[in-house]
DNA sequence: GCAATGACTGGATACAATTCCAGGCTGTAT
DNA sequence: ATACAGCCTGGAATTGTATCCAGTCATTGC
């Protein structure tokens, strides 16, 4: 695709660049004319057709300086080359016996460090229904969560019971675990560690709502 | 010479700003005018002069588009690339009367792109108190706002009056405007446009909450 | 009350800039 | 030889833009 440049339209390319780093905005064809010793505006005007034809500017019609550089990464590299992890991945649903981060759960990436949640967060896991409401959390929202299963009381843990994944507050008392939603509509689920299984996914770290388009209500 | 700009100065100032890294090349009078709504480009060239005066940006007489941003010593504006290494700043308390994206406010950096929300954007505001906490709202969660003025009702703006900036829900019926908050603590404001000042900063698009280890409560 | 400033509308003018047209002069490929 | 693209001159129509002038309205500081 990259059709050579003569070196007329080279010289051209780099005048424009230079101009652009220089004053902040694209030459006028008369302006290239003089730096290049045309006597013609018309001399640039069919340079900048050729250039913009091979791809390597976007001529805006009948724009004075409607010149563009398509994203050209071709130069300046930001010097900070932070590893750009993909971020923290974002589970949609789980399905019932897997595990919560199979790749198959992955809706899409959210491009936020781990770190920036404390303790650190390990994924996002997209909540359904308004059973935490009162606590802020909303339909649709992302909650940051950080894999572990050490929990103190009060906090907000991701829990599986019977195969299914559930956002809740946690209370521990002797054998019995209460598991308390934050809206009055619904009741607290009692675990009796003795007689059934309860397993903790991971402790609520963060809150993120409206990213990705799903908007604000 | 650093004498504060006010709104107007600096929704303009944004403009440019937006035109330059979105399009490569500064905005002319009459794409202000249209952008800002005046009717006149001259209502653009005014404020254009008031901004060379404070030194924020430089005017090359008698040049189309002849507007440099002097104090940004960087050269050609990543237009499409990876956005920000530093990411959306973070407003944490705003002093009366000062534009709201001073720098005097700026907390920290987020590091999201500010297209992650839709519409995208523009900076974090930390919300102080529990008046929208019917909304999902709570003291200290970042609320992410969109600068724009075109609000519809229902929405969540963020808005300034009598130089306080506040976070409410919008309605307006004719020159009436109401911004209720959502919690039945909190008494509604109401608003008549014909005798007193509404400022709109702009619109919430999200929210984030336990970022840099504020904490899940 | 008065002056100064900010924030505009509306109209006008002259210059800046794009874009078209009609050529001409090279090469290189058919 | 003929065709064609790159490269340029010169001129000119048309639109884009900067910039001035004359006002209005509201707020703020004196």
């Amino acid at each position: 695709m990259a059709r050579p440049l003569t070196a007329r339209q080279q010289n051209v390319y780099d005048f424009i660049v230079k101009t652009m780093s220089e004053f902040g905005y694209p030459p006028t064809r008369a302006e290239i004319a003089r730096a290049l010793g045309f006597r013609s505006p018309n001399a640039a005007e069919e340079h900048l057709r050729a250039l913009d034809r091979k791809g390597v500017i976007r001529m805006i019609p009948g724009t004075s300086r409607g010149i563009r550089l398509p994203a050209n990464g071709n130069e300046i590299e930001p010097a900070e080359s932070q590893p750009q992890s993909s971020g923290l991945p974002i589970i949609g649903s789980v399905a019932a016996g897997s595990p919560i981060l199979a790749t198959e759960h992955i809706d899409r990436y959210c491009p936020l460090p781990a770190d920036y949640f404390s303790p650190s967060a390990d994924y996002l896991l997209r909540v359904r229904g308004l059973s935490m409401k009162d606590a802020g959390i909303f339909d649709g929202d992302l909650l940051a969560v950080h894999r572990t299963q050490q929990i103190r009381n009060g906090q907000i843990v991701v829990a599986r019971i019977d195969d299914e994944v559930t956002v809740k507050r946690f209370q521990r008392e002797g054998s019995h675990v209460t598991l308390s939603a934050e809206n009055a509509d619904f009741a607290p689920i009692v675990v009796d560690l003795e007689h059934q299984h309860l397993e903790i996914e991971g402790l609520g770290v963060g809150v993120i709502r409206g990213g990705n388009g799903s908007g604000l209500h």
